[in-house]
DNA sequence: TCGAAACGAGTGCATATACACTTAATTCAT
DNA sequence: ATGAATTAAGTGTATATGCACTCGTTTCGA
């Protein structure tokens, strides 16, 4: 009855490949992220670095598990990738009243450098949109907005 | 007419973190590969080395060129990720009968890995289309498949 | 046939990602 | 008020990702 104490057969390694969700979505990931850095290139920054510049802009100040939460990333991810943003001096990282936390600032050198990439990642992410087309690219952002709400149900 | 000497205003950070394409697939991407990571666990096998093991069993055999192009990976990127496998002695690389390329193969070893993980691949996929529902599911199947075409269009 | 161009792969470097563990500060119950 | 439990953040370690550059091999044209 051990449906698989024999070597996976051929349909179901194609199967994988075709479907699987979480190498199709690293994939389409990694073709975006390098359409993305291509574009932004002459300001300097990665696109994973300006969402991170954007997010801390949104709320003003935060801490670290603050924007963690937002960016739905891993707190000691986002502490690391902090690095070299605060070496560029495009934020600030100071001492919270609870010491505890850090409060993360951006700096004006960052908000310039924000400004100065926002055209780009305007015309890197027409691209996608004009590549898909509104309709498709509408449904794509909705269903990865969903498929992103099944970290809650664990 | 400079639309942008002014700093990036609320409206538009706003924009940023809802809609953009490239924050909200690595997003998808975290949350995803978290959620297949933690089900595979038993394996041993992270899926994205998962992933590889069952791209080398299809081609039974092939060069890093060849794997690469498959699962649309940066060639040094793979050289890399191999490292482990090959320290696991799930896969074997050896020179090809062109001396420049090396041809990646699974081991027994590496077979009897997949046989085992594979029962654990599908029940993280189950679990993802179950979560969206078929005919979401095969939405957005669809829809990375069409925005991982970008990456011919330059 | 020989030398240049093309090609396959590896390495240096930088960044991204997250789990397990640690440390320091705060909170809270007794 | 004090000690235990909780919380915020950093660090060790390992993997993932890709660009620029290098090195060795093959191919191909003069």
């Amino acid at each position: 009855m051990e449906k698989h104490s024999n070597p996976i057969n051929s349909t179901e390694l194609g199967q994988v490949v075709s479907s699987c969700a979480c190498f199709n979505l690293r994939k389409a990931s990694r073709v975006v992220t390098q359409h993305f850095d291509e574009i932004l290139k002459p300001s300097g920054l990665l696109i994973t670095q300006f969402t991170i510049l954007v997010a801390i802009a949104r709320v003003k100040s935060g801490t670290i598990n603050e924007l963690a939460e937002v960016l739905v990333m891993d707190r000691t991810t986002l502490t690391r990738n902090l690095k070299p943003l605060e070496r560029e001096k495009w934020l600030e990282i100071e001492l919270g009243q609870d010491k505890r936390t850090r409060i993360i600032k951006l700096t004006s050198t960052g908000e310039i450098a924000l400004t100065k990439a926002f055209p780009l990642w305007q015309q890197a992410q027409n691209g996608v949109v004009e590549f898909l087309g509104e309709s498709r690219w509408s449904t794509l952002l909705l269903q990865l907005a969903e498929v992103t709400e099944i970290h809650h149900s664990r």
